[in-house]
DNA sequence: TTGGCTGCAAAGGCTTTGCACGCTC
DNA sequence: GAGCGTGCAAAGCCTTTGCAGCCAA
């Protein structure tokens, strides 16, 4: 009892929801959606397209840009992994860890990012939209500033900039 | 006494403001500056460049796209105009009118804006700072939903797929 | 007169797409 | 075998930049 097929190589958690989700889609899972993923998954915090594709090529793999997008989108879509800019003006994507929804603090000297989870934050946008009338379906709440190492530290005129060229 | 010399036209307070912050820096108050300014401040709501762009050549003026960049990118540092994304990729600007701060309730169907603004939230995210030993310097809050008229109306799945491309 | 400013066109950075071949189901 | 998936290279979009002439101070 409990045996379970050689022949059915142990998966993730994470790649037997995603593969839930391509066949919810008549989506096949290949080995480069699955190499995306582990790629991930292995690492953890924020990351955005290039690297993650460097760290494939790294990793000996020849998966090419355009699969590395496409697959980022389906992972989005399954809800495998979140989007966020964290300001930039290119997208950054995070693995979902659990269901847990959290936020972004982060750091315009060093570019740290941390995180945080805030319930009452979470009802003051129910009410946001209760009060006009609106059906709450996503949010995206950013806070930029100076973390405890950097602050005292920074340039001015520098965080002034950055400041105007963020993309939020 | 009081007074005003003919040649000098009166101008809006905006421009005066903009005239103040160009001298500081020891730039110069152009005719295709005041007409991006002005072309801001005759109209109401957000608008991206491009749309700028558009308006001021339908105004008769001859001024590039590149001018408009270069002239938003000065405003937005000056503080009389705020670039937003609104989840869009490509960057969104208001006119700051007075100094109210204000955040953005964007419906996912009709992509109308609701500004709003809650003293508590502000209050929040100062405690979050003040929690990871951070100095606020500034935020980004959108609300992403559906609006009174387009909850019941939109089409679950393009909600869903728009909701995956937010570039938040 | 002297920088800064402008339009133009080209370049840049990130992302998407068309196409022919390849692989999962 | 059918149809989705992949790599490649080209195209797209928004934005920035180099340059030669222009203009505000």
């Amino acid at each position: 009892m409990g045996h379970v097929p050689e022949s059915r190589k142990a998966r993730s958690a994470e790649a037997a929801r995603f593969e839930v989700f391509l066949r919810s889609r008549k989506l096949k899972l290949t080995g480069e959606r699955l190499a995306v993923l582990a790629s991930i998954f292995q690492r953890e915090s924020h990351f955005d397209a290039e690297t993650l594709h460097a760290h494939l090529r790294t990793a000996g793999g020849n998966i090419s840009r355009a699969t590395v997008y496409r697959t980022l989108d389906l992972l989005v879509q399954s809800g495998l992994v979140r989007k966020n800019s964290l300001g930039a003006s290119h997208a950054n994507y995070e693995a979902a860890q659990g269901d847990e929804h959290h936020d972004h603090l982060i750091c315009l000297n060093c570019s740290q990012v941390v995180e945080f989870y805030r319930p009452d934050i979470e009802n003051l946008q129910e009410q946001i939209c209760a009060a006009h009338g609106f059906k709450l379906i996503h949010h995206s709440l950013q806070i930029f500033g100076l973390c405890p190492g950097c602050t005292g530290q920074a340039d001015e005129g520098t965080i002034r900039n950055r400041v105007a060229q963020l993309h939020t």
